[in-house]
RNA sequence: GCCCGCGUGGUGGAAUGGUAGACACAGGGGACUUAAAAUCCCCAGGCCGAAAGGCCGUGCCGGUUCGAGUCCGGCCGCGGGUACCA
């Protein structure tokens, strides 16, 4: 008998598919399309395990899919263009393109001996010229229709090295290279009109009923759709500060207007007083980040202008300059409301503005007054509960009920403060300038209303006063696509000194990147290359400049799907080829996906069909989404002499009790323990070791069984060592039944085909619901099953077959060998995928667990369809039910059919 | 900060609201062997108990339910995203 040869078996059932064509995709009519696709690799040299995974879950959908008879696509590509090459060119002076290349052909290697199931012929890189080329003519075609133009914008500035800077060179402020502190500077930029999209990409998620939940909840609230009021406050020295607020209802608890530094007014101040230009160049300081800015101190600044309310002309507010305040978002410009928004509370307690109540917090009553901290912490809880906070709704604010009680709790408030100790400024302050008189409606007081109510109210006042009307806002903010960087798509516009920016005749394209270009001086390369710039302008023919900036790779991935349908056309895509292929049946990728790439990919959609490159089907390109979690492994970090971060290999650190070490030096390291791999991190494990050791199958096999396919999953080299004994066992296994020529019993074999189909049922529903987890304990079950069973040859054939076909999506090369090895003809791989017999799941006799009073205290052995009544009879007469009731009564029975009893007393 | 997840034995994990810990890893014991490797068999959440059995137990606190790992509310911890990492 032979033994389980893992290299000899993968080498000779590769060739053996590659010679039948069996993965080659090719339009035909006879059987359905199925178009599974995982999110295509960056190029980044080794591939990791996170990729071996990705890519294994994909290859088992591919094949179930091409095992029950449907026409499969499944190409792989590479998204080469970004900055790791660029800065191995700086790092060790090679060329991005060399790198790439070359990092493209080392993983090719290392992923065909995968032995995935994947059409390379099909296989392209985004920085190949006819992929990019295609790209720019798409880029054309948008221009043309309007979804692409150009604004201000800003991006992180190293003033050291003069360069523009990603989010993620940007280290605690700093550049990461220069170290010096990071400046928010404005640029001219490219922008795709995704926003106008909004509505449509908001809508349509609902339509996504193959999604996960949790990526269409998270690409609402990045669309993050609002209904509110923009209006506009009277400057006393003439002009107006106009706002957008989604709290229009909070409008009567106003303590100041608030403009952001990037805001034209604070400009305009800025040219005039010294002390204004340099706050905004003290709030221009840090990254861009939505994070940095949220995270980073309330800086206030007062212009000593006032604006007058609305609703209340001798009622003036100041007008303040905040760094938290974005210009991105509405107008540039808020009215701050501390009591019911906590960075205005936090803004408004740091420079001492008032604070009025609007809504009345629903758990005044139960506040302690008489805290030992006094009053101020009274008031601290309160604004921190959560009853502060309004809910907001589909329909609109609701719920909490506009103040009118709200003046009693005043009162409590004042006699609180006559009898505490101590009593803050910011408690003092708040309630001497409450103006609990004010008048919305004329009444006097305040009336109770809902917060709606109260949002309509005001809303209706504002619009009568044709001040401002209610406007339907949205988070979402147009994608600006221009990157100051040489290795990338380039932009194919002109810059002509008589026409001004001219798009690139078609005929011209592609725009080549240069290949002579130096990574010695820090910037993008194309600035200072001495002729790739120049040429004739399409217009006028005149000499005109390129574009220097090339696009965000981004772009590059947001098409690379509907290019797989038609690789080599000289078109972007083709449109009967898209007709057949898309949509994307299953697209597969990390979790970290789950709003940019998805949102800009289901634009692009939208926005290739309106330019005639997709058909109308294709507005949603991607029909099922599974996102798979990612391995992490624990990061090890030191620090340089200048306090910059050092990450060390895994390899490079001993573990001990209380922490980790190099082991080089002895140096103390920390550990974060748990984190995304990533090779600017260090903390990639290389899987080809294993595969090397054990064969693809294992290693398949293994990252399969694992742990559940959404979860992240900590990397440990423990366990393919297991997975490689079982596939040896089943190797060992099936060839024994394959020589034997056993008689067995019929209930032997009656029990082994019953298991078998149970078996064939739970691991098809496995494979078809990403549970491969789950799946394969079943075939481990199922073999130990096998292996025990008392069956005749016969049967034991037919369930070593099932076994075989069952693991083959997952260990595909095993699975041919045996296959052979059982007398089969053809490849598994296309063998038609087993079907399990209905008949043969169901048994007749089942257990059912009896609980007393949600306890476990016995179980009975019962017919299936025995009767509610019976059921309750049996169970009542179990002995060790009867003990644990101990002669009390039953209140009540509950009979779950095939499932529970539940003794209640 | 904000948005979204996740949290179960020593470990990876299983469990349509219905027997918590399937299946495996590591561990312990045994068989075979001169020995080892390989293979096979058995044990195994914690505590109490000789056993039968009992009590506790799915990050923490509370709720809904005959019944909660699962649903709801509030925390804590970790991870992802946060628009120039891909």
């Amino acid at each position: 008998m032979s033994r389980y040869q893992a290299a000899d078996i993968e080498a000779k059932w590769q060739k053996a598919w590659d010679e039948a064509q069996v993965f080659r995709a090719e339009r035909s009519g006879d059987r359905p399309k199925y178009y599974v696709l995982e999110m295509f690799p960056y190029p980044s040299g080794r591939i990791h395990m996170g990729h071996v995974r990705n890519y294994t879950m994909g290859d088992v959908i591919a094949r179930h899919k091409l095992a029950t008879g449907h026409n499969v696509l499944h190409p792989m590509g590479w998204d080469a263009f970004g900055m790791p090459a660029e800065n191995a060119a700086m790092a060790s002076g090679g060329h991005p393109k060399d790198w790439t290349y070359s990092n493209i052909a080392d993983m090719r290697g290392q992923m065909k001996p995968l032995g995935l199931s994947i059409d390379w012929s099909r296989e392209f890189a985004t920085c190949d010229p006819e992929y990019y080329g295609q790209q720019q003519a798409l880029f054309l075609d948008f221009l043309e229709k309007g979804l692409v133009y150009r604004k201000e914008a800003v991006v992180n500035w190293d003033p050291v090295d003069m360069t523009v800077l990603a989010n993620e060179q940007v280290i605690d402020g700093k550049g990461w290279r220069s170290g010096a502190e990071v400046e928010r500077r404005e640029l001219t930029q490219w922008f795709f009109k995704i926003s106008d999209f909004s509505e449509d990409l908001l809508d349509s998620l609902d339509t996504l009923d193959s999604w996960p939940a949790k990526v269409k909840l998270m690409q609402a609230n990045w669309i993050g759709k609002s209904r509110g009021l923009q209006f506009a406050f009277e400057r006393t020295d003439g002009g107006e500060i106009e706002v957008y607020t989604t709290r229009p209802d909070t409008l009567m608890g106003a303590s100041f207007v608030g403009i952001s530094p990037d805001h034209p007014l604070a400009k305009e101040l800025a040219e005039k007083n010294p002390d204004v230009a340099a706050f905004r160049a003290q709030c221009a300081k840090g990254g861009t980040t939505e994070e940095a800015l949220e995270k980073a101190e309330k800086l206030g600044f007062d212009t000593g202008l006032k604006v007058r309310h609305p609703l209340d002309p001798n009622w003036e507010l100041p007008v303040w300059i905040a760094n938290f305040i974005l210009m991105d978002y509405g107008t540039g410009a808020i009215f701050g409301c501390p009591a019911h928004d906590q960075r205005d509370l936090d803004f408004c307690r740091k420079y001492d503005l008032p604070v009025k109540v609007v809504y009345k917090p629903e758990n005044a009553e139960v506040v302690s007054l008489n805290e030992v901290n006094g009053i101020a912490a009274a008031v601290d809880d309160i604004w921190k509960s959560s009853a502060y906070a309004v809910e907001e709704r589909e329909d609109g604010p609701d719920i909490e009920r506009v103040c009118v009680d709200y003046c009693a709790y005043v009162e409590k408030i004042r006699f609180s403060d006559e009898t505490a100790n101590s009593s803050s400024p910011a408690a003092t302050k708040w309630l001497l300038d409450r103006r609990f008189d004010y008048v919305v409606d004329g009444s006097g007081l305040f009336r109770s209303m809902s917060a709606e109510e109260a949002f309509n109210l005001i809303s209706d006042n504002i619009e009568e006063l044709g001040v401002g009307q209610r406007v339907t806002n949205y988070r979402l903010r147009d994608w600006g696509l221009s990157r100051q960087r040489y290795w990338g798509c380039p932009i194919p516009v002109v810059h002509c000194d008589a026409c001004g920016v001219v798009p690139e005749r078609k005929e011209n394209l592609p725009i080549r990147l240069p290949d002579d270009v130096s990574f010695d001086l820090p910037g993008n390369p194309l600035d200072r290359h001495p002729t790739w710039r120049n040429c004739e302008c399409p217009k006028c023919g005149k000499p005109a400049q390129r574009e220097t900036d090339t696009m965000d790779t981004f772009v590059d991935s947001s098409w690379y799907f509907a290019r797989f349908t038609a690789p080599r056309s000289d078109t972007p895509t083709v449109l009967a080829e898209a007709e057949y292929w898309m949509n994307v049946d299953q697209y597969i990728g990390g979790i970290e996906h789950a709003i940019l790439h998805l949102l800009y990919s289901r634009f692009f959609a939208r926005a290739m069909h309106i330019c005639g490159h997709l058909p109308e089907k294709c507005r949603e390109p991607f029909d099922a989404l599974f996102t798979q979690g990612m391995v992490t492994h624990a990061i090890y970090v030191t620090r340089d002499e200048n306090d910059r971060p050092v990450y060390h290999f895994p390899e490079d650190i001993e573990v001990h009790e209380s922490g980790a070490r190099l082991g080089a030096t002895g140096e103390e390291v920390d550990v974060i323990p748990s984190a995304k791999m990533s090779k600017s991190k260090n903390n990639v494990v290389d899987p080809t070791t294993i595969i090397a050791q054990y064969g693809a199958d294992t290693a398949r096999w293994f990252v399969l069984s694992d742990s559940p396919p959404e979860r992240d999953v900590e990397w440990t080299a423990a366990g393919a060592e297991a997975a490689f004994k079982h596939l040896t066992r089943v190797h060992r296994l099936v060839c024994e039944i394959a020589d034997s020529s056993d008689a067995g019993t019929p209930e032997a074999d009656e029990a082994l085909l019953r298991e078998m189909h149970k078996t064939v049922h739970e691991v098809s529903g496995g494979v078809e619901s990403f549970g491969f987890n789950s799946a394969i304990a079943k075939l481990y079950a199922f073999t130990n099953t096998l292996a025990k069973s008392q069956a005749g040859a016969a049967a034991k054939r037919q369930a070593a077959t099932a076994l075989v076909q069952l693991m083959a999506p997952m260990t595909p090369h095993l699975s041919e060998e045996l296959w052979l090895r059982l007398g089969h003809e053809g490849l598994v791989a296309t063998a038609p995928w087993p079907v399990a017999d209905e008949a043969m799941l169901v048994e007749d006799t089942i257990t059912l667990p009896v609980q007393v009073n949600g306890k476990r205290r016995g179980e009975i052995s019962v017919p299936r369809d025995m009767d509610k009544a019976e059921v309750e009879k049996t169970a009542l007469a179990n002995d060790a039910v009867k003990r644990s009731l101990d002669g009390a009564q039953p209140k009540k029975v509950i009979v779950v059919p095939g499932r529970i009893v539940n003794v209640v007393v």
